[in-house]
DNA sequence: TATTGTTATACTCTATAACTATA
DNA sequence: TATAGTTATAGAGTATAACAATA
């Protein structure tokens, strides 16, 4: 039946997002307690594992204004954990790298990340877990191919 | 392997972020051509489906502080889509109900809401569905009774 | 002309604290 | 005293637009 189908889809959709929020209230509250919010974690992973990036490649992966952008970058380099690096080849370009300070911190910060996501999913066996990566790769693959 | 593992549960994190989020853009955007951000559509559904509720109770549910809920409030009946209600029995308390306007409002909304999610998740078969729900409710759920 | 990044500005949402009125 | 809701205020985060430097 037609109605039960959408209830289905409905109920998918609140139990993805209550899983979504409980994760990620953890996840959040421990990036604040190390003086980060989610976007500046986003940045500094995304450069601690993908290397420089020039400020407007960060703005299109995180899906950031060039305007916010530079308010992103300007606080984390005023905390050191990454510094401004201008492309010798084209001077409108800057780069963001981490620094020294930067990958010490990350290399602290990011195993526990893993490990607290690792605790909150361990109710479900690996088994389990390849069956939702499968289950939700392929929805999020469909939407994004959507593109509405 | 333990690191396998840890790699594992990186990478549900992911794709459960990820179709989240492709998913969010699009309810998100529905909401705002029709005037809402999230949280008044939180709080209209919450009203459409559960009836009239004292402002208190509302800041509990959708986890908001007293003052953000008077803004909230203030803005969707300044739209008509509810009004406030003194309790009769307690005067410290108001409550807020959806009005007519509301209501019709929502008639047209929800359903489309709801159409949009099943059609967002077109792409799992019903069984797919069930798999997926029964995997991120024990996953929401045990995350809850951590509660860190 | 187009693009990169910065500056200046404004807006939305939320929180906090002080307050009023009830209980 | 404690609670419900309001008011006033502040802050974070983001967007936009105008701009300077460079291509």
């Amino acid at each position: 039946m037609k109605s039960e189908d959408i209830k289905q889809s409905l109920k998918l959709y609140i139990v993805l997002s209550r899983a979504h929020k409980a994760i990620n209230e953890v996840t959040h509250q421990f990036f604040q307690n190390n003086g980060l919010n989610p976007t500046e974690f986003a940045v500094l992973e995304l450069l601690y594992h993908k290397g420089r990036q020039p400020l407007q490649q960060i703005g299109n992966k995180i899906l950031l204004a060039s305007g916010s952008i530079t308010y992103v970058i300007d606080k984390l380099e005023k905390r050191g954990y990454l510094s401004r690096v201008s492309c010798p080849s084209d001077r409108r370009v800057t780069y963001a790298e981490i620094t020294e300070a930067g990958s010490t911190f990350m290399d602290e910060l990011f195993p526990k990340h893993e490990q607290h996501l690792h605790e909150l999913m361990s109710a479900l066996t690996s088994e389990e877990k390849d069956e939702a990566i499968a289950l939700l790769k392929k929805l999020g693959l469909s939407i994004k191919d959507l593109s509405y």
